[in-house]
DNA sequence: TTTAGTACTTGACAATGCAAGATAGCTGGT
DNA sequence: ACCAGCTATCTTGCATTGTCAAGTACTAAA
């Protein structure tokens, strides 16, 4: 998979899960591992940063399956930015995916 | 327009557009920023990165409009890899894209 | 000869993802 | 009691790629 693509998408992708379920770390990492490779190293760190950016609030709950938890749960402003990069996303993959189609004819 | 969207893809662009016909960097800068928000000092560097992995020959080519245009041309090596390339970003745009689908229902 | 447009290079910088590892809690088996 | 293995969080150093500002240099037209 290539790594480039995924700059900025994660965030996308993160916002999104988040917006409909509140969650926690490692349970982001599982799931957004479907849909894009990616290892929890770079989820962390982009939990940090949004959290401090205002798009989340965290609490912790504990777990009997290890350490507590920390949930996140998205702000209002948080519901702002995903609307906004989720628009950003289309139009960009829609001007790409067009210049593709554009291209075809001698593969 | 979100700068970490474009991290790959202006490579995939640029490939796409050479494959197509061979060009020098002036109007290749001009061709893509049709499709992408983008700026010369940009496609410069990244033409240049493209022709030391083997994917771009070079000729000059004198011009009555200013100095020489250096124009690029696709080699083997280079259509091997914009095929690579672009079913790996119809295959990670799609996926983003389906992900962002199944988390309609609460704008 | 000044101006506008063409053509390209360079270097300092920012953002993001990755690999690897540290730390620590919980459970079940020996 | 000990250890393996799974759960869970977080940090650090690194690589890659795009941005931006500045500068070089050439040509043609005014």
């Amino acid at each position: 998979m290539n790594t480039q693509f995924k700059k900025g998408v994660l965030e996308l992708i993160v916002l999104l899960a988040v917006r409909k379920k509140n969650m926690y770390g490692y349970e982001l990492t599982l799931l957004v591992s479907k849909v894009v490779d990616v290892n929890d190293g770079t989820i962390y760190p982009l939990l940090k940063r949004l959290t401090n950016e205002r798009y989340f609030e965290t609490y912790f709950v504990e777990s009997t399956e290890g350490p507590s938890r920390k949930y996140y749960k998205m702000t209002d402003l948080g519901k702002k930015r995903v609307v906004l990069l989720k628009k950003s996303w289309l139009s960009f993959s829609n001007s790409v995916n067009k210049f593709i189609k554009e291209s075809e004819g001698n593969e």
